[in-house]
DNA sequence: CAAAAAGTCTACTTTTACAATAGACTTTAT
DNA sequence: ATAAAGTCTATTGTAAAAGTAGACTTTTTG
C-alpha cells in the first residue's frame, strides 16, 4: 500500500509551489532546480514528474530565461486526488473496485466476493481524503502548524 | 496503492476458511489443493503463503492424510488488518507514518510537512477499516448479499 | 512397516515496475 | 547570438513481486 516516490515528489513540489507566495503581484513561477534543492529530489527526476503534471493539465510553464512551474489553477482547485492519480494511476487497491480502471479479479463470483466488498470501502476511504483535499487546504493546515509552533 | 497478490490470495483464503462450515462437529480443515482450486490461485504459490500465515500464528495445519489448515483462532477474533500485515508489511502509505516501521522520509521538515499530515490520515483511514473488519464481519457481509440475491 | 498423502522449507528464476540517468532538442529573453 | 530555461524520449539499473522446483518431514492407514 505504497505511494510511489513519483507520486510523493511531484505532491511535495506541487504543495510547494501552492504555497510559494506571489512575487510583486505576479505569478509564482518556479525552477526546477529550485524545487529540486529545496524538496531534496534530483533534478533530472523532477523534470519527468513535473513535465508529466504540465501534460496532465495540472501545472504550466514558462521556458526560457526567468521561466519556471506554475501552477495551471488557483490551489483550492486542484485535489491531491487529481496529482495523485496523474502519477500513480488508479486509486483502488484491487482492479475490481477501481472507478477509473476496472478490471475483473480472478474471484469465483465478483458479486459475493467478500475482499471486494472491504477493499472497495477501503478505496472509498482513500479517494474521499484525496479528493476532498485541495492544495489550498494542506497549505492552510501546514500555516496552522507553524502558527501553533510560533513560528 | 496496490495490495499485492499474496495479499489478495492470503486474504481470500483466509475469508474462504472462516466461510467453511464445520463438518460433523469437527474444525473444518481444508487442503492447499482443494482452496487453490476454488478460488483459481496457483496451489505452490498459495502453499508459501499459508505457511506464512502459519508462522505468523493466524493458521494452524495438520500434516499428513487428512491434514489440512484451519483458522488459529474463531473468524471474529482475526482481523484483516493482522492478514495484511503479515503478507504486505506496514499499511502506510509512506514510512514516516507508519505506527510498524516508522522511518523519517526526505522532507525538509517533518513537523510541518503537509503531505505527511495527509498521508498520516490515508493510514489511519484503511488501519481503521482493516483493523476494525473481522474475517466473521466479511462472512456475515457475504451471506447478507447471498441471502439479498435470493440464494 | 511401507506407502501415500498431506504440509514444510529454502532456493532459484522470471518478470515487472519503479527510480534514476542521459542527451539531444525547443523556446524565449536579452 | 547566446544562455537559460523547459521538452521529450530512450536507456539503464535495481529491487520487489510472482511464480516454480525440489527435497524433506509428519501422519495415517493398509
Amino acid at each position: 500500500m505504497r505511494l510511489s516516490k513519483r507520486g510523493e515528489y511531484g505532491l511535495r513540489a506541487m504543495i510547494m509551489l501552492a504555497g510559494t507566495p506571489e512575487q510583486d503581484a505576479s505569478l509564482p513561477v518556479v525552477q526546477i532546480k529550485e524545487i529540486s534543492q529545496r524538496e531534496q529530489i534530483s533534478a533530472k527526476f523532477l523534470e519527468q514528474i513535473l513535465l508529466t503534471l504540465k501534460n496532465a493539465g495540472l501545472l504550466h510553464s514558462k521556458m526560457g530565461i526567468g521561466g519556471g512551474y506554475y501552477l495551471a489553477k488557483p490551489p483550492g482547485e486542484i485535489t491531491l486526488g487529481q496529482i495523485f492519480r496523474t502519477l500513480d494511476g488508479p486509486v483502488a487497491p484491487i482492479k475490481c473496485v477501481s472507478q477509473m480502471a476496472y478490471e475483473p479479479c480472478g474471484c469465483p463470483d465478483e458479486q459475493t466476493c467478500g475482499l471486494r466488498m472491504v477493499m472497495g470501502d477501503v478505496r472509498n476511504a482513500i479517494a474521499d481524503i484525496l479528493d476532498n483535499t485541495s492544495l489550498a487546504d494542506v497549505v492552510k493546515r501546514q500555516e496552522a502548524v507553524h502558527k501553533e509552533l510560533g513560528r
